[in-house]
DNA sequence: ATTATCTATAGATCTATAGATAATGC
DNA sequence: ATTATCTATAGATCTATAGATAATGC
């Protein structure tokens, strides 16, 4: 049974939405083409009428959940993003949660085209940290490095934290200390700013 | 044909180290059991004479691989281990790098058992680099707090690093940024801890 | 006529097991 | 006799393709 054009689209957004989380759950290696399509509503078959392979696909997914990560966080302020950020209901929710945290790891095994298109969703969302600075420091200088320094320590508190079990200390410590650091990182660009050094 | 006791170690130690550098390479999912055993020198089957199961390994060598990765960084002062750490040779190899960088997205979704594991080779990471904050400090207070942040900012920047295509200007300005964002937070750690702030 | 979906399946993997072989270790 | 390895294979996956079906879009 033939759809229209509209409804092709639709179950194309529906296949790389899922795929998105899916992904962000169990890494590229841990869903399977078959379950994907039946989550999405869909049959296996009916796959390679939107995609060419697999790959294909990782690289659409991925830049998808960048993108939708972006959203998130862009339009605040960096202490207010690194709230939200290094909290423990983010942690504790990969599928829904920032995409570069939860697929770096398996990113660096892909091939080239597929991390470029990683590292263009990084970009972003260090320039999307780069102008929350800003908000913070509205006569600051360029914050750049401190954006991708911030963004860093994120991100591997994060994956660090996912990686130890449920009722580690640890894992609450990670995400606490990093939370802190970057009040005082911050605050220290403040004094610094305001010449207090 | 039987080997000795001491050859059946020796068999298995080199079937875990193997694992321990394909898993870093590939990741869990990534590497088969058969390839394995060819990699280490013998047949697929022989693997259950030594693993109940896949993930039983998985556990083993990841408990290796991050005590190679502490041997490797302990004993040595915060700034000369991060200069190490944050280098291009250490993010092109994988297989060779820390354990916790290569590995903690796929240990997130490993059973509890090896999320322990896991949490036990971070620690004792942690603990390694609060001393190594001590011999830039001889007559400071206790790190620890630093040394998570330290730690979480080398993997993440290590992680997104990877990430990123072979050319990317992006890889190498995460490196050089949080290798002089650590530089700075140590020098004002002397600075606040001789009351100079 | 075109095409998005479906069913069915090819062919390659994957983990794990069964049973044979042969050398160790009692 | 025990046991570490080997060969062979079961049974479950996995990606990708072929061909049938039926509704759209010309």
């Amino acid at each position: 049974m033939r759809i229209t054009k509209e409804k092709k689209q639709e179950n194309y957004e529906r296949i790389v939405a899922t795929a998105s989380e899916l992904f962000r759950e169990r890494g590229f290696d841990g869903v399977g083409v078959a379950e994907l399509m039946e989550r999405a509503g869909l049959t296996h078959g009916g796959f390679y009428n939107h995609f060419r392979s697999k790959e294909e696909l990782i690289a659409e997914a991925t830049e998808n959940g960048l993108s939708e990560t972006l959203k998130r966080y862009a339009g605040h302020d960096v202490l207010a993003v690194m709230e939200l950020y290094l909290a423990r209901e983010h942690r504790d929710g990969r599928g829904q949660g920032c995409a570069a945290a939860a697929l770096s790891c398996d990113a660096a095994r892909q091939p080239e085209e597929t991390k470029a298109v990683f590292a263009a969703g990084i970009d972003n969302l260090v320039r999307a940290l780069e102008q929350g600075i800003a908000r913070n420091h509205p006569s600051g200088t360029s914050g750049r490095a401190q954006a991708i320094t911030i963004l860093a320590q994120a991100v591997g508190a994060i994956v660090l934290s996912r990686a130890c079990p449920d009722d580690s200390p640890l894992a609450d410590e990670l995400l606490d200390a990093c939370r802190a650091d970057c009040r005082d990182a911050i605050e220290n660009r403040t004094r610094v700013q305001e010449g207090r050094v």
